[in-house]
DNA sequence: TGCATTTTAGATCGTTCGATCTATAATTCA
DNA sequence: TGAATTATAGATCGAACGATCTAAAATGCA
């Protein structure tokens, strides 16, 4: 029919979230997008419509990635050591961010989500899914008796997410291993009490 | 000496936070701030720098208001008492926070700590200002036996720290009351588990 | 009352922004 | 092979950006 394109969409979009994970949407140009994909402006608005359009591509990708292939991983595992994988994970990575980029969904959840409905909307909506994971994580652990029954399993979930966005703040700014694994502790206790 | 002032300061800088607090630094603009402030660029420039001192002059402000005008006032009630009087204030806050502004000091941890060392470690002081005040309380609270010590209060502070933080976040895209004491619920257990 | 000093208002500096235009190159289908 | 379609490159659009300049206005001190 047409001319092909010269570019992999797969390799482009993954340039475009480096640039928006380290700099936040507003500080990304579309011109600091354009050399990062290394394609022309012209280009990058005929694949992807405009700036917001390949952001919430470039966020919907990340998610998919980062947060769907963590749970994919680890949702098999007895519950509570899902639990335990899942924030040893984010500790270890966000110690080992040299730049500092945290999590995109985060860092979007507070730069736009709140002065944009529909990326309010879609993000929000991706914290309900990992609360509802925890939620999936705490039941089960407390069917087979790994998790405490003395809190809701909703609760536990409640404050599985907060500390999850928690931690993911204080490693922004404060990435010590001390602190880290600080937070962690109270709650493993929490959740292991009998 | 010379041709006075025609503004006050603080009127101004009060102003100038709304600017920054509700849209974050990189999306005002020097002429929003301008007019908010009810002068002409000419005028910021000569009395404030440029964009980024008044921003930080700003965000200097905010968290002597915000912060340190909360510890001052709950920091002589009992220590249990201080800290859920803190997180109730917090929650309130944020479900009455129409416009989702949330913490200003925590936007901005997140947009600009990461991308310039002097506001990156001026914020993580601030931090460290906020764990230490959860660290008083949970000594003094494990002192007079009404919070557990079960947890070291280093790790209790890290925890109440995290957890603002995680609120706060969770507050500026899903600003649910059961999500928000659900939070906090498990919190409340640990501290006061024997 | 003039001089020195500072703040004001308004225009404007050069740069960069997101976005688009034109023209050319590359492909499929008839 | 020619017509139709789409992607490319490079120039460029008007608007907005942070920041500054000039000149007028307002003060204290001599």
């Amino acid at each position: 029919m047409a001319r092909p394109r010269e570019f992999d969409e797969i390799t482009v979009l993954n340039a475009a979230i480096q640039c928006f994970w380290s700099r936040g949407y507003e500080a990304t140009s579309v011109r600091d997008l354009a050399e990062s994909m290394g394609m022309t402006g012209a280009s990058l608005y005929n694949a992807f419509g405009d700036k917001r359009a390949l952001f919430r591509k470039s966020l919907d990708r990340y998610v998919a990635q980062s947060f769907g292939d963590r749970v994919e991983r680890f949702e098999h595992l007895p519950p509570r050591q899902a639990i335990a994988a899942f924030f040893d994970e984010i500790v270890t990575r966000s110690l080992g961010d040299k730049k500092r980029k945290g999590c995109m969904l985060i860092n979007s959840a507070i730069e736009i989500a709140p002065h944009d409905r529909r990326f309010g909307r879609a993000i929000a909506d991706v914290l309900v899914e990992i609360e509802q994971f925890f939620l999936r994580c705490a039941r089960a652990g407390q069917r087979d008796g790994t998790i405490t029954e003395a809190q809701s399993a909703e609760d536990l979930a409640r404050l599985l997410l907060s500390t999850l966005l928690g931690l993911r703040v204080l490693a922004r700014s404060r990435p010590e291993s001390d602190l880290l694994y600080g937070v962690l502790r109270p709650v493993w206790a929490l959740l292991d009490q009998p």
